[in-house]
DNA sequence: TAATAAATGTTATTCTATAACATAACAGAG
DNA sequence: CTCTGTTATGTTATAGAATAACATTTATTA
């Protein structure tokens, strides 16, 4: 069964934060934030939680769009391109990154529970994992760092029942 | 077109080393390293590079056995809950554990271009992200480090030639 | 407006992973 | 040793993630 979008915890204020952002950003870089990637990047941040291409695919036909797997992939590589949003590879999922502007590619708090996202940016995790790899003479190209577990209030909530 | 098996760098020795630690630990754990188990691990550490389940799988049919993806997963399943090998999860592939006996989930650089991979094991790394997790109340089930870029032998071959 | 480039539509396929159920191998109790 | 329950493997089918290849449309600019 394929996942749903669940709008909880997303306050549409940040989606619309987010997508004034990302118009500016690609102004500035000549980059065409087409009506489809748009609404792609709308509907990612529109969710609470990371959402899979195929879960995209489907809001998009909820939309009344046509569209196909490629439809959703090229647009997800343009945003992905341009900084926006995030991939996070232990889930295929994809979700709104929340500092646009500097590339970089972050590092995630997933919850197993509720599967919500927090991403950290924290220098000294940079600044080791450089050293690290300049020690060994490794070129970095992508960093990926994901931290599965449990939130806080996922915690709890497991705390209080069973 | 499906991954080839290179043993060019990974000698026998490190295969047999590791298969003769899998077989103690094993036993110490009365967990069941059967045939099919050990097999795949073997597999697995003679190949100079991470492996995807469909390679293995490849690789058992060439063995003349009977097999189908479950075949292999359930294999990998058992080897990764004995903390015999890791998953690479931004490749999709599987490599030996350097260090199997006490469970860990490692830090790994994935060379884009050779596709060999080191395993670090920072504490340092290890305990920033603590630091950062407690911090915030969440819980860690499965920190995921995973650094793809270019190794110095990879950078050397680059910069003499292309 | 014509020529070019960029974006999207469309069909098919590849790769990764698991569900569900059948059969076989094994370990311990009697 | 045999029965019995458990664990492991065989087998078929399907779900889920991603891309290849080519057609068509939309935008840009010369």
């Amino acid at each position: 069964m394929r996942q749903t979008v669940d709008l909880s915890c997303s306050p549409p204020a940040d989606a619309q934060q987010a997508l004034a952002r990302a118009e500016t950003l690609c102004q500035q870089r000549g980059a065409r934030l087409t009506d489809l990637r748009r609404r792609v990047l709308e509907i990612i941040w529109n969710s609470a939680t990371p959402l899979g291409a195929y879960t995209i695919l489907d809001v998009l036909r909820d939309d009344g769009r046509q569209g196909a797997p490629p439809t959703v992939y090229r647009a997800l590589d343009f945003l992905l391109a341009q900084g926006l949003i995030h991939r996070l590879a232990s889930l295929n999922v994809f979700t709104g990154c929340r500092r646009p502007g500097s590339y970089h590619s972050g590092q995630f708090l997933i919850c197993r529970d509720c599967g919500r996202v927090s991403e950290l940016s924290n220098p000294a995790i940079d600044e080791l994992l450089r050293a690290e790899t300049d020690a060994r003479g490794f070129e970095v190209l992508a960093p990926i760092v994901e931290i599965l577990g449990r939130c806080p209030d996922c915690l709890e909530e497991s705390a209080r029942h069973g």
